[in-house]
DNA sequence: CACCCTAGAGTGAACGTTCACATGGTGTCA
DNA sequence: TGACACCATGTGAACGTTCACTCTAGGGTG
């Protein structure tokens, strides 16, 4: 029991073999359950296991078999609900696999975030899943064909090798959101953009502004972007409904955006959703608390999460596809009091 | 350069070493930054680094030296404003130290939390800073003095040895809401617990229920319990509204909780905040966009994460302080609408 | 010219595990 | 009773690093 850095020192397999009087051998044997132990053997190594407070390496252990049980996870920022739940789920799903989540956040200033991917993998993950935010595709194949392990990529829908990718059908839901606006008579939808996530935002802005131009006579919506939080939603939103008067419905591309709408609308004396509707995405838990309640795009975040680290089991079982593979999973439109 | 089970093989420091024709050795010496190597070998084998994408493993490298470079944080809900906040703060200060942060949710269900702590120590980190949400002291005590590495404690005020606890001052808390309460002309206060955390919860219902008396003629404030969710908060309050029709006040206990206090209210017909006025804790940034507005007890997250980091950092580098250390922070009261 | 010093580089051991194989003892059956 | 299977356990090597040494060649000093 040689003396850590930090001071207090942890006993070894070799301490515990010791005071069970076997090999160290052995004891790994009872550690993983294998079946040809002497019952009365178990039983000491166990008791000796106890009586030393005795905690296997897991880096030492990985070194050896390869296998760390422990996959990672990267966003660019935890707090937003998407992110957040998706973190959430992926937990879950690990820790019920037997398998850990080292989850980072992403850092633009580190090469746009390929730094921060790189590091976790020096961390030994088995796997890497990550929202790709400011990352090129032909980026992600680099970094995949040079990870030596499973890569997931949740949230832009990509057919890159070596990488499965989880996203929403964002035609889908660009059309559930155009359909729903133009049925209740808005004309002329602007688009509030995120500028901080550019991967999921464009797809959605190409969507969007398909579905506008399929179903209105507007060729274009008029878009700013700004930073995903509500004061910034709500500075953007006044910009728009300031320089388009005729806007009658915003769209935001996260909840925290769109309630910074219903802010900005409150602010120059428009009603919602009579002046103008409000629409944003997410499906966030604090939607039914705005006034009026804020109609969303409601993704499966957990369902997404779990599909992310099966993804990745998976491929570390039966070994990753080398043809890119996409996952689509269907938004649904929450109607409130918003639209 | 052999195969991993997940199919892709990677290079390590002897294939470098190999390609810059040295040993491994003066690798070693060329990753760490050591003086004493020629300049056209550190050329070399920089160039050998990058034509075979070399990426070092921290594991065996945390083997041999006993360090990580690797903080584990586990709370209970990372989509908890607060919890979230502070995994985001840590996670910063980590990553500008040099060091990675490995979150986990704890699991209830998993001895209370325990068995997931002890997994992260497994891990092999350098320090665990976490809420401990439903463990006892003693039980903190223990995991501290087998753990072998610092611990830091975020939420509960406690002289435990060996641990470092940051916390707000809960008393402070109290008496800012009780007293802006009172001076607002309330007196029936109603206290809406959070079922889920009662590490947090204890010490800010003792807290609370000393203000009531100090401030009121009440003695003891009505109370109600439930999950910390919107819902939750929204059945527990209309419980508490209807059992006690004389309460002018309710205090959530976190923001989630006073949110559904207000739709409560809003079911019930009753004004915010002229006759039932509600505060929440946490600060959240979703409390602007209630109807009205929340009031809230502002506590700094990212500062006490700061201070989680910095305190392991200190404990790493100087010793864990063996009579257990309190760090106290000041809240605020940040008065909107609702009060 | 003998001496020592130093810069630059290399070698064996160790970190805490598991894997593949070896060993010895016991039981079974012809 | 011998051959063989099989159960319980032990041993050496390996995983990819770094640490504490050692070694070598060259240069400066008296």
């Amino acid at each position: 029991m040689k003396e850590r850095p930090s001071g207090i020192d942890r006993p070894t397999i070799i301490d515990v073999a010791e005071v069970a009087d076997v090999s160290r051998q052995t004891v790994s044997r009872v550690l993983s359950d294998h079946p040809r132990v002497a019952p009365a053997t178990r039983r000491r190594v166990k008791e000796a296991i106890e009586k030393l407070g005795y905690r296997p390496n897991r880096m030492a252990r990985a070194l050896v078999t390869r296998t760390s049980l422990t996959f990672g996870f990267a966003a660019v920022d935890m707090r937003n609900s998407h992110f957040g739940d998706t973190c959430s789920g992926m937990q879950a799903a690990a820790r019920e696999h037997g398998y850990y989540l080292v989850v980072t956040e992403l850092d633009f200033n580190d090469d746009r975030g390929m730094g921060t991917l790189e590091t976790l993998l020096t961390l030994g993950v088995d796997g890497v899943a990550f929202f790709p935010s400011f990352l090129e595709d032909t980026e992600i194949e680099l970094f995949a064909a040079t990870s030596g392990c499973p890569v997931v990529m949740i949230g832009r829908e990509s057919k890159i090798p070596n990488v499965v990718s989880i996203a929403i059908d964002e035609t889908r839901a660009a059309d559930l959101i155009v359909d729903h606006l133009v049925d209740t008579r808005k004309r002329h939808i602007g688009i509030l953009m995120n500028e901080m996530f550019p991967d999921i935002v464009h797809e959605r802005f190409v969507a969007l502004q398909r579905a506008v131009a399929n179903r209105t006579e507007v060729a274009r919506s008029p878009v700013v972007a700004d930073h995903p939080k509500i004061s910034h939603g709500r500075d953007a939103a006044t910009r728009l409904l300031q320089k388009h008067p005729d806007v009658d419905a915003v769209v935001g591309f996260n909840d925290t955006m769109a309630m910074g709408a219903l802010l900005a609308c409150h602010d120059l004396g428009l009603r919602v959703p009579e002046d103008v509707a409000v629409v944003g995405y997410d499906g966030s838990p604090f939607g039914v608390i705005t006034n009026p309640p804020l109609t969303t795009i409601v993704q499966d975040s957990i369902g997404m999460a779990d599909a992310a680290f099966k993804a990745l089991l998976s491929c570390v079982e039966e070994g990753t596809p080398s043809e890119g593979e996409v996952l689509l999973w269907q938004p649904e439109l929450l109607v409130r009091g918003s639209t």
